[in-house]
DNA sequence: AGCACGCCGACT
DNA sequence: GTCGGCGTGCTC
């Protein structure tokens, strides 16, 4: 007898057995593919992950499943496997993690069928002739006469309104339904236009990666503004020449109609793109095409890395030290490290890009893991930003803008370029407090401060979300001398407004994007290229391409120097060295002017005169020491209940019953910010030098923790190789 | 996660 | 007298 073991998009770490209908004995049930069965009084999408001889549930306990959705598996066997290698590795429930490997519409249930398919032809041969009145039906005819190779319906309702008559003039037989040839697979020249001339350390790296058969990761190291996207794109060549498909993945907000119009410039085939914001028939209809090798180059982001593809040729991580490549909640996982996996397995090239390499990959570099690639001259006559440490210890600040900076902002302007001013709060002030008494006004749900606001003003919990409007009086002591303290982006852009008048200020945060568009619209207005200020947080920082800015400011350094996570200062090299590149592209030589209480920080006095890379090195010679990451492997258990205490006790009990003497663990302690969106959290960190047993322990934990008497009073989830502490 | 069952407050 | 609040228990 056999057994259909199923993956269920719950949150419960097991696999569900269920029985083959009567009438489906004969069927051959292939792994990976989609079936529909009742769990509890609900019908759920299932995948099937193995037909199983034997079953532990008594078979009187056993329903048999309500449909099979696929013949045969919508994904390639690899992606399949790559999907459940991910669930185990991320403990993360095999069910959901299968799921969201899938398109939305496949997750749905929805057919694994190709849109459009089918295309109508006028059947030359047809018998039938339509009579005077049949007007519509006429009409449609002539229209499909008038398409030789035929028209989709779709098309076909574009053009008419609606395509109500093909139904019957299929069946008179006036007209056919034929399969859609597929798209030409290759063509014979993919260049749509020649390529740009390499400088001597960009043709290093094209002709290394392009000698390498099979798998093989290179770390991409490559200043912005070096021609990093040239690389890509000169060994993306080769891999269409031999009639293979790319796949390209860019962080979040990196993807915009300029990267993917810069892809469809250069080449003669056919581009897709996945983005959250396309509807869930757009993105499907992308999937098929890079499964079914329509597309050849695929450009994406992080939930690409499962994206099949029918002919892997190489794969790519733009930026890869970019945080948005780990999902950050529910199912954590790292498509940088996956597309490691992926690309072993697929036997292609990888490469990892950034002017900011991750010090996990610098390491793996270093180990000679990956084959590390250095770019370190801008492309063209570029010259590299003069960068400026700016003490502002007791000077006075005008909306944190030094009487220094200003003048150097007043000169660049008035040569007639674009100043970018960086600051990483938004908001008006990140604080209200009281003048006479120091109360500050917290939030009521978080350990952390309200945002005071001013358009519209109001008070903003940056955390939970939560808005109140703002007290006329102190809630403590009833004083209304209120103070806003600091500055966030609202406040400098109207000091900058007040001082330079005449000159346009665009502010770019989350707050003045929020609308559809808006970015777009802003960055439009940017790019003509009148003299003005940009201002805004590190939305400014990633990917954009400001031709003339010529100065960028950053107003405090100071904030991230000091972070309790260990991550902190890489991060925070990062931000600098990215929002530093943006200084001075093209013809215009660029300045830097960093202002900080701490001109002496080691951090400061490395990245400014020696660079990220000398950084880089220091800090790993720090983690090395302290045997952090990646010098060693770390894994968070999280931990939250509504009750205070509860989700600390929960991770103690359960430390207590599970052997931790071959595991470092440190905790459970309070989250670094104990309290958020009213939830009390908690977590207990595991950590082991060696992955195998990291991996082990982990598996056996879970299993702890999911039976555990607790366990359905606190809310808890697992972090593999998390990106921060929070 | 859902969804039902179950036992106590303010309403047509 | 019910509608419905969310506590706890289960899902092959």
């Amino acid at each position: 007898m056999a057994f259909l073991r199923v993956a269920i998009p719950s949150p419960l770490r097991r696999l569900f057995d269920y029985l083959v209908p009567e009438t489906e004995q004969d069927t051959d049930f292939i792994p990976g593919i989609r079936l529909l069965v009742p769990f509890g009084n609900r019908q759920l999408v299932a995948i099937l992950v193995e037909v199983a001889e034997q079953s532990q549930v008594a078979t009187n306990k056993l329903k048999p499943i309500l449909k099979i959705i696929d013949k045969t598996p919508p994904q390639p066997k690899f992606i399949f496997e790559l999907a459940l290698w991910a669930a185990q590795y991320y403990q993360h429930p095999t069910g959901d993690a299968l799921l969201q490997s899938l398109p939305i519409h496949l997750r749905k249930g929805e057919p694994c069928e190709r849109l459009h398919e089918y295309l109508l032809h006028a059947n030359p041969d047809a018998q039938e002739t339509l009579s005077a009145r049949a007007k519509r039906q006429q009409a449609t005819l002539e229209l499909i006469k008038l398409h030789p190779d035929g028209i989709s319906k779709d098309a076909l309702k574009a053009e008419l309104g609606s395509n109500s008559s093909v139904k019957i003039l299929l069946e008179k037989g006036l007209i056919l339904q034929r399969h859609r040839p597929h798209l030409s697979r290759q063509h014979s020249e993919p260049l749509r236009e020649p390529g740009k001339s390499l400088n001597p350390e960009q043709a290093i790296a094209v002709e290394q990666i392009n000698q390498q058969r099979g798998y093989r990761t290179f770390l991409l190291d490559g200043i912005t503004g070096s021609g990093k996207t040239e690389v890509y794109l000169q060994v993306i060549e080769k891999v269409l020449k031999e009639g293979k498909q790319a796949l390209v993945l860019v962080p979040e907000i990196g993807l915009t109609p300029q990267t993917v119009s810069r892809f469809k410039a250069r080449f003669n085939v056919c581009v897709v793109y996945m983005h959250s914001n396309m509807s869930d028939k757009q993105r499907f209809k992308a999937w098929l095409q890079a499964r079914d090798g329509d597309a050849q180059i695929v450009i994406g982001t992080r939930s690409a890395i499962f994206t099949p593809l029918a002919r892997p040729g190489i794969i790519i991580i733009d930026e890869e030290h970019d945080q948005s490549f780990k999902q950050q909640e529910g199912y954590r996982y790292s498509a940088r490290d996956l597309a490691v996996v992926r690309a072993h397995g697929e036997n292609v090239a990888l490469i990892l890009g950034s002017a900011t390499p991750s010090l996990e990959s610098l390491q793996n570099a270093k180990l000679n893991r990956y084959s590390y690639l250095t770019i370190m001259q801008r492309a063209g006559n570029a010259k590299p930003p003069v960068v400026e440490l700016l003490d502002i210890k007791g000077c006075e600040l005008q909306a944190g803008l030094s009487a220094a900076l200003i003048e150097q902002i007043r000169q660049h302007l008035d040569d007639r370029t674009q100043v970018l001013i960086f600051l990483n709060r938004r908001g008006f002030a990140p604080s209200l407090s009281c003048h006479n008494c120091g109360w500050i006004a917290p939030c009521r749900r978080c350990d952390a401060r309200l945002t005071l606001h001013q358009k519209p003003p109001h008070l903003h919990c940056h955390h939970c979300g939560s808005q109140k409007p703002v007290p006329r009086n102190c809630l403590d002591c009833g004083s209304t001398e209120l103070t806003a303290q600091g500055t966030g982006t609202e406040r400098a852009e109207q000091t900058l407004i007040s001082l330079f008048p005449n000159l346009p200020v665009w502010r770019i945060d989350r707050d003045s994007t929020s609308r559809r568009n808006a970015m777009q619209e802003i960055i439009a207005e940017i790019n003509k290229g009148d003299p003005g200020i940009l201002l805004g947080t590190q939305m400014l920082a990633k990917g954009h391409h400001f031709a003339k800015v010529s100065l960028v400011a950053i107003l405090d350094a100071d904030s991230g120097l000091f972070s309790t996570d260990f991550r902190g200062m890489e991060r925070t090299a990062q931000l600098i060295t990215q929002v530093s590149g943006r200084a001075g592209r093209e013809k215009i030589l660029g300045k830097v002017v960093i202002q900080t209480h701490h001109p002496e920080h080691p951090l400061l006095q490395t990245l400014v005169h020696s660079g990220y890379q000398s950084f880089a090195a220091d800090e790993l010679r720090n983690r090395a020491t302290s045997g952090q990451p990646p010098f060693s492997h770390i894994s968070i258990i999280r931990a939250e209940a509504s009750n205070p205490g509860r989700a600390e006790a929960f991770l103690q009990l359960a430390k207590l019953t599970t052997g931790f003497d071959k595991i470092i663990s440190f905790g459970p302690f309070p989250a670094p910010m104990e309290k958020k969106a009213g939830v009390f959290r908690s977590h207990l960190v595991i950590q082991s030098g060696k992955r195998p047993l990291l991996q082990q322990f982990l598996s056996q934990f879970c299993l702890q923790l999911e039976h555990h008497p607790l366990a359905n009073k606190v809310r808890w989830s697992i972090d593999v190789d998390p990106y921060d502490m929070f």
